[in-house]
DNA sequence: TGCAAACCGGGGCGTGCGTTCCGTATCGTC
DNA sequence: GACGATACGGAACGCACGCCCCGGTTTGCA
């Protein structure tokens, strides 16, 4: 790969990051070509779509929390309610994490898949409500998420959630 | 007003209705338009824009809300839950009570601060957790209908955030 | 029954988006 | 230093949508 491609294609990256941070999903992809000082010709040769672009960009941060997710502590209800938190906290920050449990991807599924697990162990621990299944929660989370990027004090809505969920 | 004006009137009326509901406020204004018949220069001859043909939609059905609001019992608690009950029921069946929440009108307005109003009361009484402000409460409501409207189970949904919205 | 006013339909405009194309500039090699 | 391959940029395309306009039709009153 030529060495300006190169440059070109961090450069793309790091301002999709920072707009899907702000923007999430959303945002036009000329605005991220001009943010990175690019064409958006330049844009559609690093990536094939927009969304392969927002994958590249998501990548490591949802693999970092299906890690969180996986290497979870011994309580299964703490592990579930401690996940909750971290994807909360993200959630508040960035705009786009919410994006990624929308956008289909294979994130998406194995975001899914990790999270699905958590619930699970946490219901048989009695830790977390049983009339509860993973499509509902899925439903919850969503609109949660959608719900964080717009308020002012996020923690108040997490913890709402957090106390309902629990049994 | 000519006889075939009224006609188109409801016809559009009725159309919109059903299209709204099951789409939301997204549903392409030509597709109202074929679903009632007419040509799009007829919608717009009865309603000057989209929005005001959303509000003539719900004007009743918000006004009825809005009513359920004021009526309430005698019991604080009691009527914001039954509230929050009554949107949930109806929000799991029409799309279009979300969109409410957020598309700008006098309409959404009035509906803000019927709710506000039950919101203060339930908190004064006890039955409702303080540390919780109204736009905390639009926030995670917005997000609830928004999930509501894609689960099967909506129930499940609401129970989850009116056992977390409990003092 | 005839005529003017009101209304209808759908084609068309402007906008914003994702995506593609191609003439031009840049890079790496000989 | 020159030449081929590669990458660049931004103009252009296709699409979907909200909204407007105008030629033709329908209506209701005289």
């Amino acid at each position: 790969m030529r060495a300006d491609a190169q440059r070109n294609r961090a450069k793309v990256l790091s301002a999709a990051a920072s707009a899907f941070a702000s923007g999430g999903f959303g945002v036009p992809l000329d605005e991220i070509a001009a943010l990175a000082g690019v064409g958006p010709g330049t844009v559609y040769r690093h990536f094939p779509t927009k969304e392969a672009l927002f994958q590249a960009v998501m990548e490591e941060r949802i693999a970092s929390l299906i890690d969180f997710a996986s290497s979870s502590s011994a309580d299964p209800g703490a592990a579930f309610f401690a996940f909750l938190g971290r994807i909360g906290e993200e959630a508040a920050l960035k705009r786009d994490l919410s994006d990624a449990f929308v956008v289909p991807s294979d994130l998406q599924a194995r975001l899914h898949e990790a999270f699905n697990a958590l619930l699970v162990r946490a219901q048989a621990a009695g830790a977390v409500r049983r009339d509860l299944e993973f499509p509902d929660l899925l439903a919850l989370l969503k609109g949660l998420l959608a719900g964080l990027a717009e308020t002012s004090r996020p923690e108040r809505l997490l913890a709402v959630v957090m106390d309902g969920l629990r049994a």
